[in-house]
DNA sequence: CACTCTACCTGTGCGC
DNA sequence: TGCGCACAGGTAGAGT
């Protein structure tokens, strides 16, 4: 399930591998199913894509944004955001499309940029301005300071799970690295952020923070057997039944706020 | 505002 | 072996 890191990651790929797509154009537009295009954007995958030449790769939070130049004066972005199971990557043209492949660009130096998504959850769009897409976003949860992260946290009172997973709070922290973070910092993901005084604001952020720039340089999770990005070592997603690798108790799962959320109950308690 | 539920999807893995 | 089903989860949108 990419979050910030795996996305940075793609990012990275893309931008900075060899080859690059960073200067490439479309020669060709395969869109294999309409199901990943944002409802009101066919038009423009079709039309703005074709032609287009990719001039910078960026990320915010978990989207993917794609600076277009076209013939057309007006500018455009490709946006992209993976969801759950969506993937990005680069081939050579003439290699067979995989079985989830939904959008195929072919580009101008015999490579091709594919997205497959088994789920169909992913999701396209090309927009003239990308705030139409990402406006409603908190900061980027890997580059905000402390103090803005304090102030988003200020006359908020809610459970620190459901905090840190809105993405109008914070942008790109997902299930796997909440509850990383959480265990990280020692605090039960029901916890009420209301509660806790400024060190215990500055204890979060700090886990965040460091749990996400860990992920980043490992270029993302390791998850067992499910999602294996990069080397990240979870501590206690999807590790129930595992020793605490602090003090040895039995991680458990449970529900939080329809999530399934993972804690080690010695190191995470729930406090007033 | 905080929360809960549902829909969107399909591969996986379980119990029977 | 095979069937049915719960489950995984990011986001939008509706309802409490």
């Amino acid at each position: 399930m990419p979050e910030l890191p795996e996305v940075e990651s793609v990012v990275r790929d893309l931008r900075d591998g060899r080859p690059s797509l960073v200067g490439r154009s479309v020669c060709s537009v395969n869109v294999v199913s309409n199901n990943v295009i944002q409802e009101g954007c066919e038009d423009k995958v079709k039309a703005i894509l074709d032609g287009a030449r990719f001039v910078a790769i960026t990320r915010y939070g978990k989207y993917l944004l794609f600076q277009l130049e076209s013939s057309d004066v007006q500018k455009y972005v490709l946006v992209i955001h993976l969801r759950m199971t969506g993937r990005l990557y680069l081939v050579p043209q003439h290699q067979a499309v995989e079985r989830h492949t939904r959008l195929a660009l072919i580009l101008d130096d015999g490579l091709a940029l594919r997205f497959d998504d088994p789920r169909k959850f992913g999701r396209v769009w090309v927009v003239s301005d990308p705030g139409e897409v990402t406006d409603k976003l908190g900061p980027d949860a890997l580059t905000i300071g402390y103090d803005d992260f304090a102030a988003r946290l200020a006359g908020r009172s809610r459970q620190l799970k459901s905090l840190l997973l809105d993405q109008g709070v914070l942008a790109g922290i997902g299930n796997i690295y909440t509850d990383e973070s959480l265990f990280r910092a020692g605090f039960h993901p029901n916890q009420i952020s209301s509660t806790l005084s400024s060190a215990e604001v500055r204890r979060l952020y700090d886990a965040v923070s460091t749990v996400l720039h860990e992920a980043v340089d490992a270029q993302g999770a390791n998850i067992d057997g499910v999602f294996k990005a990069g080397s990240f070592v979870v501590s206690v997603y999807g590790r129930q039944g595992d020793p605490c690798p602090r003090c040895g108790s039995t991680i458990i799962k449970f529900r939080s706020g329809q999530r399934g959320t993972h804690v080690c109950p010695h190191c995470q308690l729930l406090s007033e």
